[in-house]
DNA sequence: GCCAACGTTGGC
DNA sequence: GCCAACGTTGGC
């Protein structure tokens, strides 16, 4: 099983919003980087956890844990001219966007902070961490993640 | 292939 | 709102 973290701005899609779906299920739109599309292309599989992060809002971390029920499958997004992740150089022939299914699964405790994952050396390679890094979908490691996990009850 | 301009991300 | 960092675009 592999351990990743999703980034979503709270005012775009929260994970409030995904409990709140039928099936607490939602597929991942608008994933527009090539880097993040590889992985959910071609790495993210079946029953993987995945940390939900807010990203872009009072206090940006680590909010809950959710898992992949489907995998990769063309962003259909990308091919409606009012989304706003509209691609007109995506083609439903060869489709440039991909994106996954996932399933909430709970909250954590309590919001797991970036300021906090930024003090702890066990976590430094997290690209989350590291200056200027922009990946909106990123690995974790069984290491990283255990850790991260630790924290939840940390006071 | 280079690189300047531009757009986006996302913390602060 | 600011701005640093980065990715993409397009002229040449």
């Amino acid at each position: 099983m592999n351990y990743w973290l999703m980034k979503s701005e709270p005012t775009v899609f929260s994970i409030e919003d995904l409990k709140a779906r039928p099936g607490q299920t939602e597929h991942w739109d608008g994933v527009r980087n090539y880097q993040a599309r590889n992985m959910m292309r071609d790495q993210m599989k079946l029953g993987d956890r995945i940390f939900f992060y807010h990203s872009n809002c009072a206090v940006p971390g680590i909010v809950g844990v959710m898992t992949i029920v489907r995998e990769s499958y063309p962003d259909h997004t990308a091919f409606d001219p009012t989304s706003r992740y509209f691609d007109e150089k995506s083609d439903m022939g060869n489709p440039r966007w991909f994106m996954v299914d996932v399933r909430y699964i709970r909250n954590t405790n309590r919001v797991i902070s970036l300021a906090e994952l930024k003090a702890y050396s066990a976590l430094e390679n997290m690209p989350l961490v590291r200056k200027g890094n922009r990946l909106s979908i990123m690995p974790v490691s069984q290491a990283e993640w255990n850790c991260i996990l630790s924290l939840e009850n940390v006071p």
